[in-house]
DNA sequence: TTACAGTTTAACAATTCAGTTAAATCAATT
DNA sequence: AATTGATTTAACTGAATTGTTAAACTGTAA
């Protein structure tokens, strides 16, 4: 049963390689023979494993919009005090998306030009997205009745971090020229980023 | 020299049928039979005007990153005061995106696949994009020299703006499907929007 | 040694696509 | 009526790409 490479240490260069090619390059601009390249295989090879181009796809898009969404589902349903929450969400983003710099490109342009695979894998998931909001829309009601922060519509807050802590991801190579980085820098911004986001989100969110 | 649909009307069609079909699929998954489509003529015709997929996509493109990036560099080179000129990025932005709501995941994604067309591009436009932050970078610095503005890294600043602002429309599906809207009511979220992220920065920056 | 699963090679079929071409048609101008 | 430029039709070429297949090879396990 078991081969010279043990076990499935070729499916696993696949999915990495397919994973790779997928997300720099999206699905209409990704060759097989850059994937198979990529592995160190042949073409014959990766349709012995996976049938087809699509099956492919389909497989590394839906574990990639699970990392993506999952660890953010958690951290929304946990039951961290608020501000503790928001800053838990902006230092997860950033992390995860430091180390997956093209994830956020990839998964958003291949749902804009598919939308309703969104809801697929939403049900899949077995909660609606929308959930991830309704308790957020709570506790921040909760709060802003207490005193305790400035009345703000909690679904424009939630934009608001997201866009602030994942948009320069997306928005990389204009973001490196504009602050005259390479990559190491970038990073390096990105870091610092997730104090100073918190803190401007607090300072928004003071009475 | 004037045929019946007089002068250029069919050029125009073409450019707004390519525009439409490359911003909305990508260069790689747009069809040349699409675009005919869409413009109501025949591939040969296409090929008449326009002689390749690639002059038409980089007359495309250089249209569209100018519309995404320039009116931005009016507003930043202007003399307003710097929360003005904070609430005006902020409202130019969404109006455009309102208008051209596949923009900015266009220009990004071809941009990451791509990066050193953005240096063309730039060097093209006569000015290096790091100009657009330097004269916003010394504003920002005088205004917490007196005390009117919170420590804040303008670099830092200036990526949370764009990211408040352009983020929900790159994740426009995710974010009609949390929010539970359909695109009239994206758009309104987003007219609504314009105040909210003007207001959240302000109490942000409050010294 | 044999058997077997994984892997390579090389060739192939089928399809899609960009781009070309020649001829016919059409509508406005002269 | 004749000319001219825009447009269509239809067929074609050539290249790229996905997917398939048969045969050979390789290393491990029985």
């Amino acid at each position: 049963m078991v081969n010279k490479k043990d076990d499935n240490q070729t499916e696993k260069a696949i999915l990495e390689a397919a994973d790779k090619v997928f997300t720099q390059k999206g699905f209409a601009a990704a060759r097989m023979e850059d994937i198979s390249k990529e592995a160190g295989i042949n073409r014959a090879l990766l349709h012995y494993y996976f049938r087809s181009k699509d099956k492919m796809f389909d497989l590394i898009f839906q574990q990639r919009v699970t990392i993506f969404f999952s660890g953010l589902g958690q951290i929304m349903h946990s039951e961290k005090p608020l501000l503790e929450k928001i800053q838990a969400i902006v230092e997860h983003e950033i992390t995860v998306l430091l180390a997956h710099p093209y994830l956020p490109i990839f998964v958003l342009q291949e749902l804009n030009q598919n939308p309703q695979r969104m809801l697929a894998i939403a049900e899949n998931a077995g909660a609606h997205p929308s959930l991830l909001l309704k308790k957020f829309s709570v506790e921040v009601r909760a709060e802003i009745k207490a005193g305790t922060m400035r009345e703000t519509d909690p679904a424009q807050l939630f934009m608001s971090i997201m866009g602030m802590a994942i948009y320069p991801f997306v928005a990389r190579p204009v973001v490196k020229i504009i602050l005259e980085k390479d990559d190491a820098g970038f990073e390096n911004v990105m870091r610092q980023r997730k104090k100073e986001i918190t803190d401007f989100i607090i300072h928004a969110l003071k009475p």
